[in-house]
DNA sequence: GCACTTCTCTACCGCACGTAGAACACTTCT
DNA sequence: AGAAGTGTTCTACGTGCGGTAGAGAAGTGC
């Protein structure tokens, strides 16, 4: 669903749809705008994406990249634990050797700016 | 659904079901016994669980506690984001200054045993 | 004001989940 | 062995969500 989106900025429900289109591959089964339209409305509901609603063709944009949203939702699966450091420490014990890498120089980064 | 399960083991289905019924107080609101082993199936299928067989009440356990579960999806999240590093970036950049510190901790555990 | 574009409302389908009854399988007791 | 009881599977219903889209409302341009 998002997928598609989670990239780019400030598109309107047609180029969108074109972008789909493309991206796809396969140019025959491209979706309706209407459909387009409606997955933007329920993803705005939800607060992920946001419109400009004085230009005529709406513009939509996603309120989060898709790293950040990535990150948020490692939060929440965090947060649905009862035990966050033990969850922590299964995920880090199961975090390859070159991402522990990148973690210790991210948290290098995180406590002296 | 699993919140209930992710922590003890090898349990009936009516031990189970006892054990929901307790934990939600309510003492009149609790499943019957048949809802408890179809769940437990469809869990079994997806490989959340496992049962022992050949006793005759079978007994259930989880195969990963509620911890690593929880560290699994968080990898599962990660992996898909198309930028891995930029999704832990932001990830440690969200994080608490406690958890930071859980987490240096926890690497350095990681990197020298 | 009429044709065209864009948006909203409603709806359908398929799927997963929570729930549970009916029917089948196994155990045990007499 | 047969009856009674307990455990398990099969099937099913209701609900909610995601993907899809048509019908009709709202806005735009000539």
């Amino acid at each position: 669903m998002d997928v598609l989106w989670s990239g780019e900025a400030l598109l309107t429900a047609n180029e969108l749809r074109d972008a789909l289109a493309v991206r796809d591959g396969a140019p025959s089964k491209s979706v309706a705008t209407t459909t387009v339209l409606t997955v933007l409305s329920r993803l705005e509901r939800k607060g992920f994406v946001s419109r400009q609603r004085d230009t005529r063709p709406h513009r939509y944009h996603a309120l989060l990249s898709r790293e950040e949203h990535t990150a948020e939702l490692m939060h929440e699966v965090l947060d649905r634990s009862s035990d966050r450091d033990a969850a922590l420490a299964r995920f880090v014990r199961t975090v390859s050797d070159g991402e522990a890498a990148t973690l210790r120089r991210l948290l290098d980064e995180h406590s002296r700016p």
